[in-house]
Formats: C-alpha cells, sequence, structure tokens
DNA sequence: CTAATAGATGAGTAAAAATCATCTATAGAG
DNA sequence: CTCTATAGATGATTTTTACTCATCTATTAG
C-alpha cells in the first residue's frame, strides 16, 4: 500500500477533531500539510473521504470506515509506545521493608546526583508486585536462584548500639537481637556458623526475635543492645555512628538480594540503576 | 511522542521477520535503513527493542511489548486501507436481472471503453445485497424513495417481436405479455392508464403474466407477440430490431430506477459509473 | 458591503528517510 | 585453522518527502 502513514496520522486527526485546522494544531503542523496529506490519500485511494462544505468538512462514509480503524489502530500503537517510553524514562522499584529504608531509599539522593534526569520511584509491600516494568528486588535463597539474577550475596555479623561498651560474651548474659524469617523457605540468619566462628558459646546469650532485620536494628539501638543481621544494612549506620562493630567475624550467608528475570529488564535507565545498585550492595 | 511512524513500521517488520535484512525486502529498503530506524527507535524510546546476536536478533520483553501493539495496530489499518482501496478501485454493482440482462450487461463494454481502467463487476440475485461497498440499483416506488436516490423514472409501452405485423388491437384476440410483481408493495405497471392513453379496450386482449419484464420480453419475442414493459429495457432490443414498436404512447410509471443512500457512494469511480448509468437509463 | 475564516493550490524550502561505501564480528566451509 | 560469506552497524551523502509561505476562493458573520 503506498500511502503514507504521515497523511493517515493527519487524516486521522482531521477526522476525529473535525477540522483540517484544529488537526494542525493538534499535530504542530500548518493546515496546508493537513489539505495537502488529506488530497494525496483521497487521491491515492480514489476516494473522497471528505465532503467539503463551506468552512466544515464532514466525513464521507468510507472516511468513516477509515477513521474508525486509523484511530483504533494508532491508539493501540501510542499506548504501546506510552508504556515502553514510561518504562524506558522512569526506574520504578519494590523491595523489602529493610532494605528501602535502611539503604536504598537513604541512598536514593546519590544516585539522583548521579543521573539528575532518571526519576526513580521506590516502593514496598506487596500491592506492587508483578506490576509491569516494576523491577522487584527480593531478598531470597542464592543456591536456589538462577545466577544471573543475584545482586550481591549477604554476610551476616553482630552490630551494638553506638556508645554502648563491648560485650563481654562469656561473663555477663548479653541480648541479642535475630531475624525468624516469616517465610520458612528463606534460609535461616546463619547464626550458629557465625558463633563457631567467632568462638562463642549461645548459653549466656539471650535472643529476642523479629520477622524482619529492620525491626531487630531498630530495637538494638533503642535498646542500647547487639543485633546479628546481615552487613549490608548496617553500612549507612556504622558510617553514621549510630551503630558500632566490634571486631568479630562476618559470616557468609546463602541469602542474597537478586531480581527474578533481571535479564529482562532492558530500559537503559534501568541498566544504569542497576550497575549502581550493584556497586552499591557489594561495595 | 516523537517517534517516527516508519521507523515504526521498520520495527514492526523486523520484529515479525525476525531480521533487520527480511523486514528491509518486504519494505523495499535496504537492510541499512531499517537499522538506523530501529537504532533511533531504540535511542528516542532509551530502550533496547532488540538483543543483537551474530547475524541474528531477538527481541526483548519490551520489545515485545512493542511489537505486538504495532504489529496489531498496523494491520487493523492495512485492512482497512485495503477495504477502501478496492472500493476505490473497482465498481461493484447489482441490480435485478431484468436490467442487468436486458440494458447493463449488454452496455457494460461501452463503459469498459470509455474506461478501460475501471473495473466493473455486475451481479444479480439477494446473495450479495448489503455488502458493503456494493451499489445496489433497485426497481421501486418513486413516491417513496428518497429524490436523490433516483437514477431515472421509467415509462411503459407495448412493443412486439420483430417481424410481426402491427396488430389490430380491435378486431382480432391478442396476446399480451405484462408483468405481475412477486413483491405486491411495488406499484404495478400503468396498464390500465396506458390504455386508456391509447383509446383502448382490454376485451379482446389475452393478458399473460410474469413476474419479471425480462421474461415477458422474451416470450413475447419467441412467440412473436406483444409485451408491455419498461421502456428502457427495450432499447437495445429496438437498435438491434429484435423488438418493433407501433407508434403508441408510453405512460409514465410510479416505478424507477434507484440506489439506496446513493450520496452514500464516494468512490470517484462509482462516481464515473453513476453518471454513466444515468446517461444509459434517462438518455 | 466588508472583514474574517476554513480550506485549496502551487512553488519553494527544510527535514526526514534512504542509499552508498565501508567496517565488524562470527558462523560455516574447506 | 584459515577463508569466505553473511547480518548487521556506522557515517557521509543524496534523494525523497513533508512542510511552509504566499496567494486564492467561497462563504459567513458583523
Amino acid at each position: 500500500m503506498q500511502v503514507s502513514l504521515q497523511a493517515l496520522k493527519a487524516f486521522e486527526a482531521a477526522a476525529r477533531r473535525g477540522s483540517f485546522k484544529l488537526a494542525a494544531e493538534e499535530l504542530s503542523l500548518t493546515p496546508t500539510a493537513v489539505s495537502h496529506h488529506i488530497k494525496n490519500l483521497e487521491n491515492r485511494l480514489n476516494v473522497n473521504l471528505f465532503h467539503r462544505q463551506t468552512r466544515q468538512i464532514v466525513l464521507t462514509e468510507t472516511g468513516r470506515v477509515l477513521a474508525k480503524a486509523t484511530s483504533d489502530g494508532f491508539r493501540k500503537i501510542e499506548n504501546a509506545l506510552l508504556e515502553v517510553e514510561t518504562a524506558g524514562r522512569m526506574v520504578r522499584v519494590t523491595t523489602t521493608s529493610s532494605l528501602a529504608s535502611m539503604l536504598l531509599i537513604p541512598a536514593m539522593q546519590e544516585f539522583s546526583q548521579t543521573y539528575p534526569n532518571i526519576p526513580v520511584e521506590v516502593t514496598t509491600g506487596e500491592a506492587v508486585v508483578n506490576q509491569p516494568y516494576i523491577i522487584p528486588i527480593r531478598y531470597g535463597d542464592s543456591t536456589v536462584v538462577a545466577p544471573n539474577d543475584i545482586l550481591s550475596h549477604e554476610q551476616f555479623d553482630v552490630f551494638g548500639a553506638s556508645g554502648m561498651k563491648p560485650p563481654s560474651w562469656s561473663t555477663e548474659p548479653i541480648v541479642l537481637f535475630t531475624t525468624e524469617w516469616k517465610n520458612s523457605t528463606l534460609p535461616a540468619p546463619p547464626l550458629a556458623a557465625w558463633l563457631a566462628a567467632n568462638g562463642l558459646d549461645r548459653a549466656n546469650i539471650l535472643f529476642k526475635k523479629f520477622d524482619q532485620e529492620l525491626f531487630c536494628i531498630q530495637q538494638a539501638m533503642s535498646e542500647n543492645s547487639l543485633v546479628f543481621c546481615s552487613t549490608i544494612l548496617t553500612k549507612r549506620l556504622l558510617n553514621a555512628n549510630l551503630l558500632q562493630h566490634f571486631g568479630t567475624l562476618p559470616m557468609q550467608s546463602d541469602l542474597c538480594y537478586y531480581i527474578p528475570d533481571k535479564p529482562s529488564f532492558e530500559s537503559r535507565n534501568t541498566h544504569r540503576f542497576l550497575n549502581w545498585l550493584t556497586m552499591l550492595l557489594r561495595g
């Protein structure tokens, strides 16, 4: 079919607006351009698409048929373009409340300084999961997740509220906050391995549990006690001297942050974000 | 959206064919042009649409979304274009078997000589009625039909087989074929009015009836007798000396040929055909 | 009767799309 | 393991298309 798509676009607008002038405005063209386009179209198709009345145009039957199809067709294409364009422009990410509040949201201003033109939307909670183009950063079992999907493997260690004196692991009873996931398929934090690696006994440790690391950390800070949690979450609090580390050995875990079907996120801004995020989690 | 429709067309073809080369062939372009288009598109949308592997391209997730929408959208538009284009190129007409066989089909070669590039399809019978873009030439009541839809008002008269001697209306019994429509809403041929206008008496006329004028004419010719029918149908037979006229006065009827919603047929070839047809019926 | 408006038309210009020549990477043939 | 053929990428150039400007027409509103 040797008809120009631009001409069809002009026709579609003119049909919809009922005026070459308005169509021209909509398309940022002169009415002359629209007039030419529609004349070409009519000559190519050998059919009149509009009845020309003075200062107004009225679709012919045939014009109406074509207008319906072009309107529907272009709308379909434009909706997809809008979707893809939004996906290409914005980065939308959802993750656990712990990662979001302890690391991602606080670090976002650094990302925005590097890429001021990439809008990022961070959400937590289940509601947004599986919406298209939203990047889910999940916390999971690295032995189960596809290697390409993994952002970082997590280490665990013990941290204490700032100002508390180093714990005497053997002499007095110690309170330690640890996490017990609601989701039982998730590997447990490597507490036993960490104790063994640091030559410690669980005998005089009082364990207190929450189902989110975030709460453990917050509680330890407010009760001036200790927390066993993944090292990445404490990074900023350590830097800010709101938490301290007592020289214990960190323990590698089976837990990791990952993005399901990570290679399927194709937007360039998403790539930039994920590169930055990987550095953030690993570095 | 500042993306070129041509680029989308190229993308659509490339996505569908899975190759820039094949897309280029399909669009009568060079692969270079397709490559440029898709690069532009990807840059504008800020998203990769294809994974480039050696000598082959694979749609990304996002590419797949866009490919679906563009394919559907362009297909919709192209189907309508094809329909409109066919309607603009061909003239398709359906009418009564009498008009078709006695006048329209025999006259078609004259039309085709004048307009050798306009293909015309003439059909009769109910099957094709109301298909889109088929022009129905109907025979109906001129007092009911919209004036703009009327092609010609019909006169009726008596004609005889060639070679028969002029009838002696009063002395001997005469056989006259007349039409009695199956469709009772149609005005009857103005037989009584014609008899009155010609000062004749129906007493010694033997009326034989068919439901189509075509059969009346054929029967009169084969039985060497008379037929009372619309004048337009006999025009060609008179010219060919296969029928003769005995100087009787024609009688105007309420019957007319018309096209329902005639102004809605907008194709230029249809206009040419209808102008010609109107001359044919009236002249 | 005049001014203003929507559109039509033809000529000239600007912008886009297409090509050409040249490269790259690699799969398959020998 | 080289050599050739192939799909695509890239940059410069040309061709084609789309757009605008100036001018015109036919009406309608004032």
